[in-house]
DNA sequence: GATGAATGAGGGTTCATTCAT
DNA sequence: TATGAATGAACCCTCATTCAT
């Protein structure tokens, strides 16, 4: 049986009408440009990095003018910033929830790998966290946010789970506990690999990601 | 007792005299020039990334005319490339001959352990492969050198390592064999970790990089 | 009695509106910086040659910033391509009608060397000339324009007419039928002592041009 | 019968060995290298015009470091201005002597016809004429060098000629008198066909020119 | 003298940002 | 509000010139 995956995002690009904004004409078509614009700043991004994105491709890709970026955004960096600020607030609250279930382990790790491989690496989100790994370094406000914002609260609710895990003997040790981040690491190289070496070796992300909580979470398999 | 230590590197940066070139004086401060401006286009690729980066302050911190770098090298893109290719070459025959010798496969994850924490992990090297994973999508031309001349290789010998464990009852399933890139991504983690979020949450790597293996080679903690 | 002059060009520079272009208010403008920037660009390539021209100062002179050279041309060489096929694709037409006519070859003598003198030795057109002496053997291309679209078809018109004078009885010999270049040579000469020797040595053109007409075609004056 | 031609040039380039030189070994040497240097310049300067040509590339040429240049000329427009300088000077003597002759007119183009087109268009001269015609215009002090020392000397020596040759009646009138520019006018032409056309449409240089003194000394040809 | 590595000013070109329409 | 022409600072790269060897 399928594991039930939590719906993460709605299918359109996160960058649509601000929550409550009021449905009038005008603020559609402004929310549905604004929108617009963040799409095609992520294309361009992704394709290029930061510093050699051109906001003129970015203007031409959404169908605009240049100057109309600049009624939405600041800047050049306020766009990037706004972009990936849009992209990822949904998630923290889908991992929370799926974590703070008590499910078996077993079926929270089968959740998860659901919701990465269909949420994030069969979308355009996976350059969104390819663009913080990469672009991070030179945006600390960036990188403070999505620590703030989503990492913390991630690692918060994963620490929280795997403690109730230890104590119920579901695991058998803090090793976990202590290096969350490990938990992360399959999908971060299924992410990278992607866009580094997947023409010359394709990847079966589902199966990699599979064999990888089974060996660090689930104990299954490793040593004879 | 503390696992034998590999030597990977001479300390130098890997920018040195080429190999067999006559010590002259007139050579040798070449070189000490050439390694010079890459040692600076490295800290200044990191700190910017390659587009952001000003051949400007490359010249400056390496004590140089920006003139003088053109006489090394073609253009910006030929200094990147040369920078990532020079000190990457090395790196490859230290982890085959890990790879190949007979030791028990715990040792062997002890120096890799130890080579990984004190060779890339404590030195530049971890810059360059930072580089690799934020610019390698721009050069494609990087991104299959470094495939091709690094990661197919170890990727090679590592499977052919944990074949030979697998033969011998050393590991239970070809799970490894199947997706050897799950060896990395500890490591990957480790470095993008560092360049993102140390200073909101220090990592102990070494020992993260510990429960790593155990867990993913060894099959030592997981499930009760 | 004055020869009729035929009106060759509009005063204007050559490179104004576009034919058909609507005479929007924005086209009217982008057309008249257009024409500075080309105006500008004439007065700099002459004054200092192609490769020691600055933009800058084409720039400065045409009243615009160095950016907005960039939207009208592609760069500096198409720039200088440009102006020089701008200013003389309207030459030729006149000179053809010019030829084509049944006057007397003295006549069209008298015609062309009002033409000569009026539209192109007293206008920035001398200038235009000049640049494809100098410049012509470093761009091949416009020296190949110049060629094709300008000198084979009045060399040819040249012939014709020439051809019709041989059979008239009008001239007594084909040698300049053989050698039509020849009838370019006091022009160019002219032009080129503008350029050089004018401040040492002052020259009556419209005079010079004269006897030299009268010697070579009208086999006027000569040896006793 | 072949007219006597004067002997302008030794066939070396003309920038040999200064005259009244000590042919002491250090001295020749050095001589030599500043012909090689002066030869390559030519070259380089009529290939790609004196802006855009570059000393690196006369060095290379010439055989020599690109220091050495700065050994024997200031600075690059001293290099041109000498090259000049040096392959014209030479020319006057002989055009004088020529035109001192008494000679009938049409031996004297005879012999004129024969310098021009074995000694000037046949040899690299004809770059270094093409070469003050094209960057005369940026060196005011090469354009009065040349007025001066050549030309001046030359349109005198042809005046005298001329007069005396109305006073005996071998001209009808004095109008080459008053524009002897005229008589430079198709080796001009011829020069600057050359570099512009000979690829299109090739030209009998010879012929040309000897249809051009027929008409314009000699009075041979023209009307009917 | 001869060399050629090193210098650094200069200029072509790009592109984020502004603003008149 | 939307446009896109215009701006000009910034940056890569070249090359004439210098100077230590």
């Amino acid at each position: 049986m399928k594991p039930r995956r939590p719906k993460l995002f709605s299918g359109a690009t996160g960058a649509g009408v601000p929550v409550g904004s009021p449905p009038s004409a005008r603020g559609a078509k402004a929310a549905a440009r604004r929108g617009a614009i963040l799409d095609a700043a992520l294309a361009e991004f992704s394709a290029r990095g930061f510093a050699a994105a051109r906001l003129d491709d970015v203007a031409r890709r959404a169908g605009v003018a240049k100057g109309t970026i600049y009624l939405h955004f600041k800047d050049k960096e306020a766009l990037f910033q706004e972009l990936i600020r849009s992209q990822l607030s949904p998630v923290v609250g889908s991992f929370e929830s799926v974590l703070a279930s008590d499910l078996p382990l077993a079926m929270i790790v089968d959740q998860a790998i659901e919701v990465f491989v269909r949420d994030i690496y069969g979308t355009h989100r996976k350059q969104v966290i390819r663009l913080i790994i990469t672009e991070g370094p030179r945006f600390p406000a960036l990188a403070e946010f999505y620590y703030r914002e989503v990492l913390a609260r991630i690692l918060k609710a994963v620490r929280a789970r795997l403690t109730r895990a230890l104590e119920r003997g579901e695991i058998a040790d803090d090793a976990l506990i202590r290096f969350p981040q490990l938990l992360g690491a399959g999908a971060v190289v299924a992410i990278i690999w992607h866009g580094l070496f997947e023409r010359f070796e394709p990847l079966d992300v589902r199966a990699m990601i599979r064999v990888y909580f089974d060996r660090l979470v689930l104990g299954v398999g490793g040593a004879a």
